[in-house]
RNA sequence: GCCGGAGUGGCGGAAUGGCAGACGCGCCGGAUUCAAAAUCCGGUACCCCCUAAAGGUGUGUGGGUUCAAGUCCCUCCUCCGGCACCA
């Protein structure tokens, strides 16, 4: 491919010198971007600033930003930035004031390793790349308001990122209002004694008035029995950045934390050095205490659905119950949290997670079970949670614990196993084996008992027989008929919910006299059928005899012996203490009839669990937003002062990791940098004086700090008094950004990541809306054509040629090799550079292409032979308007009036569709109207310059070049850019007659043409009038004859 | 395993329950050309047929709802994406 415009087989335009072609364009579409740069054509001014608009709407457009990459732009890239800039040109011509910014989220990972091999600072790197991408995108014709560009990188903005991390390190979430206050509003209300802290370190509410505590309440201190380190302590655990102890995969070799799947059994996958899991300090954004708002409001988005649900599962919100179990011996219980409260009375033995605190009192114990938990303890957090994936093996120890279960006053085991997360829950459960697959698989490895506490209705029937049915002892013949039969009775027809009434009805009716069921039911009858239904399903559970029956049921064992755990609802049985029976009931009836009685015990309490993890936010990396925090000797974390920040990265004499056994920031590295004092630091002196000695922290942020908050920056990104001027941030953030396009892989994190920091900018009141992005798009994936042998192994595409057509083979040994779609990929050597493409075509084809290839939203492969067909296209809009000889606009004489019909559809349909983004069906109508044209044109011109400025200004979203040429070639004024959308006259959209088909029995037999707007009468007769429908109706009567007016109308015969 | 999404000509794809295959590519035929490329015009789902008319078949599979199903419901198959011991 070549990457000289016009040296392509459609640039050779000898015969036509005037012939749209890649030079053209080329000289076309740079003349067109240098003149909108230099009349800063798609500036957008904000309120207040001259040249504002505010009798217009606002729409902000905004793209996912991009890491600037050292190898470019590649064409995925282009796909959803030519959509978002169709829909704002589009907007800006329908008369709305459109923010539609770019910029780059520029620190990162590979710019680091770059640095690490080269010693170049990735500032410089970064730098270069950004300039190359800007270069790139410029060249597509994008109409961004430049000035608003940023980098994450750029002081002007990092500062503001710190800013934003200080708001959430000085706030706590008040659970009581459902949103974040200033933590100095806490430390206040626990000076005023509002508030006190029980022994779990929870603030907890004093109640006042006339009951008000005399003395100190149990388990319950006063702030101002706390001492200052305590204070500052508990202070600490409410702030929403808090820092927490997290473990790591830390490589000492490479000096590096690895990611889970960068670690392979053991070692690095880079070099395969040893790595172990150490606990280490970071950062983490307190999330979880706004699951409820980001599940909540998701209802609220106009969003992808499948995005919602992956967000909604990952948030993974349980309702269940929290129920504390007593150590036999102790004064100390385990809490645990259950979804299934109303299996409390099958809970046979307890599971808790190797890291739960309780493992280390047993440990620490030294009884005879110390050393067997200690290994095993010791042995599962060496393996990394993948490893943990690949083996699901149920394994654990016993503890030596007894727990008491509240229902049934039994002392059950204690176990800690590995299948229990520490970080979900309470680390504990109550294991449940009957009604639990996990519960149920580790029951059956280790040996320990099951108890049925929930039947399905026709196994609950079953139960009822064989307990009540025969008196002890008796076995009789044919008992598997009778209890089929009485099964049968019991639930045929029963609702799953019902049922257990119904049961009880059916039993008082039946049980008393078991000798009335009767034998077989004769086969004719639905008794008899339904009864020999359940006579199979008696007959497979293989039970020798009646008497092994009602033994499985009285011991609670048919599930162990049958069918495994049930984990559905059912009914419950199995339930009854001395003051509650949960037996019969559904299991929604019991979990409401045992939480009552477990919180009118004090025993438990109603709970709401999420599967969403706390945010880390530490990176122990050079290239990010160095954290405007630092240390006094004693550990505490201080915040700089504003006027410090930005805290800028120190130069470092090379980027390589050191060699650790314990894991260490690069930035630890910069011992000059790290090493200050609190008044040189910028720490207020009420909190410390300035002289004191402080460290720095030496993590820096993740990728996602910068990203996730640059929305809000857009709309005011040169602000240095504040991070967003408070009237730009409230016009142009109202309702959230109205278009948000950008890949589906963001799904979760940096959607979710942002949706969290605006909430809580939002409760602090320094922006005005609590989601950022309104309407989100994903636009699919650019997969490109790749090639593979026989035996799956892969061809670059360059060594691939196609001697005949449909057949590929490799170049160098004529070998077959099979054509198949892939990610473009490096290693493939499928990426397709956009500027090649450019350069052949131009770039108002190449938009056109990428939006033509399929729905914007559908992952669709590359196929350089169809761009082709886009650039005739042009060529042909072009040739409507120039004459190829001679360069002069060409316009009809003699306008056609269907014409000008089909330039108002066209206008129409363009429009709606744009609205849906179903650009690939606007452009397919842009091609029929053009050769609409082509088919009136004979040479002499189709369309006058009126209807050719109307036709460029409807494709200007699109093609812009082409259509600022058009337009002012045929005498339009101004920037075809600026105009507004054509108007439509609502007359032209609707024919006098239109062509109707006529059905006869589901088939289409003629059609016939019915004034517009006629009613179902008249289609009736002129359609049975139509002589071809009168052969096929053929004398047959018509039962009916359905009309939809204008569509169809069918004869029902 | 669970949860989403998608299966339509040779290819990319179009179709508020109402004419399946718009539009583009490719291919075939023609024009232009000394010739080729480029460009332009026409044809192009499949079967039957010399061709045309007419007819028949057809939206992954099998069933269902409906006057009417690519579209709605159920079964199964394949592919893609996400989650995965979450109590």
């Amino acid at each position: 491919m070549s990457s000289q415009p016009g040296t392509s087989q459609y640039g050779a335009d000898r015969p036509h010198p005037f012939r749209y072609t890649a030079q053209i364009a080329d000289e076309i579409e740079r003349r067109w971007q240098a003149t909108w740069e230099e009349r800063s054509a798609f500036c957008q001014p904000n309120p207040g600033e001259a040249g504002f608009d505010a009798s217009r709407p606002k729409y902000y457009c905004l793209d996912m930003f991009p890491y600037p990459s050292g190898a470019g732009l590649h064409v995925g890239h282009p796909e959803g930035y030519t959509a978002t800039d169709i829909m704002s040109r589009y907007r800006r011509m329908t008369g709305h004031n459109v923010l539609h910014p770019m910029g780059w989220d520029a620190f990162g990972l590979p710019a680091e390793q770059y640095a690490i091999q080269t010693g170049i600072h990735p500032a410089i790197t970064t730098r270069q790349a950004i300039d190359n991408f800007r270069r790139q995108l410029k060249r597509f014709g994008f109409s961004y308001d430049w000035s608003r560009e940023f980098g994450t990188i750029d002081e002007g903005y990092y500062r503001w990122t710190q800013w934003i991390f200080l708001r959430l390190f000085d706030s706590w979430f008040d659970p009581a209002h459902g949103r974040a206050r200033p933590i100095g509003e806490l430390v206040s209300a626990l000076e005023r004694g509002r508030v006190a802290v029980n022994t779990f370190g929870e603030v907890v509410a004093i109640p006042t008035g006339s009951q008000a505590i005399t003395g100190s309440v149990v388990g319950v201190r006063m702030w101002h029995e706390l001492s200052d380190d305590e204070r500052g302590a508990l202070i600490d655990t409410y702030r929403l950045a808090y820092r927490s102890e997290t473990t790591v995969n830390w490589c000492p070799k490479l000096g590096t934390v690895l990611a889970n799947d960068e670690v392979i059994e053991g070692r690095s996958e880079r070099g395969g050095h040893p790595v172990v899991r150490k606990p280490l300090s970071q950062w983490a954004f307190r999330i979880t205490a706004y699951a409820e708002r980001l599940l909540k409001q998701l209802d609220s988005l106009e969003w992808p659905a499948s995005t919602k649900t992956m967000q909604r599962e990952w948030i993974g919100r349980s309702e269940g119950a929290e129920i504390d179990f007593a150590i036999d011996g102790t004064d100390q219980s385990l809490r645990v949290f259950t979804t299934r409260p109303d299996t409390l009375f099958g809970a046979t033995y307890m599971v808790i997670a190797p890291e739960h605190p309780l493992v280390q009192m047993v440990i620490e114990g030294a009884g005879p079970h110390a050393a067997a938990v200690a290994d095993y303890a010791a042995r599962t957090r060496r393996r990394s949670d993948v490893e943990r994936q690949e083996s699901r093996e149920k394994t654990g120890v016993f503890t030596g614990l007894r727990a008491i279960n509240p229902a049934t006053g039994q002392a059950v085991p204690v176990w800690t196993a590995e299948y229990v997360l520490m970080g979900y829950g309470t680390g504990a459960i109550m294991a449940v084996p009957a009604h639990d697959e996990r519960d149920f698989e580790f029951a059956q490895a280790h040996g320990l008992p099951m108890r049925d506490v929930v039947y399905q209705p026709p196994v609950f029937a079953m139960r009822y027989f064989a307990l009540h049915s025969y008196p002890e002892g008796a076995v009789e013949e044919g008992w598997r008929e009778r209890l089929a039969d009485f099964v049968g009775i019991s639930v045929t027809g029963a609702p799953a919910k019902p049922a257990a009434e119904r049961l009880r009805r059916v039993f008082q009716q039946r049980a008393a006299a078991p000798d009335q069921v009767c034998e077989v039911g004769p086969m004719g009858s639905r008794r008899g059928v339904t009864q020999r239904v359940w006579l199979e399903v008696i007959e497979d559970l293989h039970v020798s005899d009646f008497g092994a029956l009602r033994r499985e049921f009285e011991a609670g064992m048919y599930h162990a012996s049958h069918d495994g755990a049930l984990a559905e609802a059912g009914i419950a049985a199995n339930s009854t203490n001395a003051d509650i029976s949960l037996d019969g009931m559904h299991s929604a009836d019991a979990k409401e009839a045992v939480l009552a009685w477990l919180e009118a015990k004090g025993l438990g309490a109603r709970k709401v669990n999420f599967r969403l993890r706390d945010w880390v936010f530490s990176r122990q990396r050079y290239w990010g937003e160095p954290f405007p925090i630092v240390y006094d000797a004693g550990g505490r974390a201080y915040p700089v002062g504003e006027s410090h920040l930005p805290v800028k990265l120190p130069a470092l004499a090379d980027y390589a990791p050191v060699e650790s056994e314990d894991p260490m920031p690069l930035l630890a590295k910069a011992q000059d940098w790290v090493k200050t004092t609190a008044g040189d630091a910028g720490v207020a002196p009420s909190l410390l004086a300035p002289e004191t000695p402080v460290w720095r922290e030496t993590n820096t942020m993740p990728g996602s700090a910068g990203s996730s908050w640059y929305a809000i920056r857009y709309c005011d990104a040169l602000n240095p008094g504040r991070f967003v001027g408070r009237e730009a941030e409230a016009y142009w953030m109202a309702g959230g950004v109205d278009l948000y396009v950008g890949g589906s892989e963001h799904a979760v994190g940096h959607l979710l990541y942002s949706r969290f920091w605006q909430n809580v900018l939002f409760d602090l009141g320094e922006v005005t809306t609590p989601e950022p992005f309104r309407r989100l798009f994903h636009q699919g994936l650019i997969t490109s054509f790749a090639y593979q042998r026989k035996d799956k192994t892969l061809v670059p595409v360059d060594q691939v040629s196609e001697p005949s057509e449909g057949a590929f083979v490799e170049t160098a040994t004529g070998a077959p090799v099979s054509q198949i779609v892939a990610k473009m990929s490096k290693s493939l050597k499928n990426v397709v550079n956009p500027d090649e493409v450019i350069a052949e075509f131009g770039a108002d084809t190449f938009r056109l292409y990428e939006m033509y290839m399929g729905p914007l939203e559908a992952s669709k492969p590359w196929n350089p032979r169809d761009i082709a067909g886009l650039f005739r296209f042009l060529q042909r809009l072009w040739r409507l308007a120039v004459d190829e000889e001679t360069g002069k606009p060409r316009t009809s004489a003699d306008p056609s009036a269907n014409i000008e019909k089909l330039l108002h559809r066209l206008v129409v349909k363009v429009g709606a569709d744009i609205d849906r983004l179903s650009l690939n069906t606007a452009i397919a109508a842009a091609i029929e109207f053009v050769n609409a044209c082509v088919g009136v044109d004979k040479g002499m011109g189709a369309l006058t310059s009126d209807q050719i400025r109307r036709l460029a200004l409807t494709l200007c979203p699109f093609v812009p070049h082409i259509a600022e040429e058009l337009w002012a070639r045929h005498g339009g004024a101004g920037f075809a850019s600026h105009q507004p959308w054509p108007q439509v006259d609502a007359r032209l959209l609707v024919d006098d007659e239109v062509e109707v088909p006529v059905q006869v029995a589901g088939k289409v037999r003629s059609r016939v043409m019915v004034p517009a707007g006629a009613d179902a009468g008249t289609h009736e007769r002129v359609a049975l009038a139509d002589a071809r429908v009168q052969e096929f109706i053929a004398g047959k009567p018509v039962r009916k004859v359905i009309v939809v007016p204008g569509k169809m109308v069918n004869v029902v015969l």
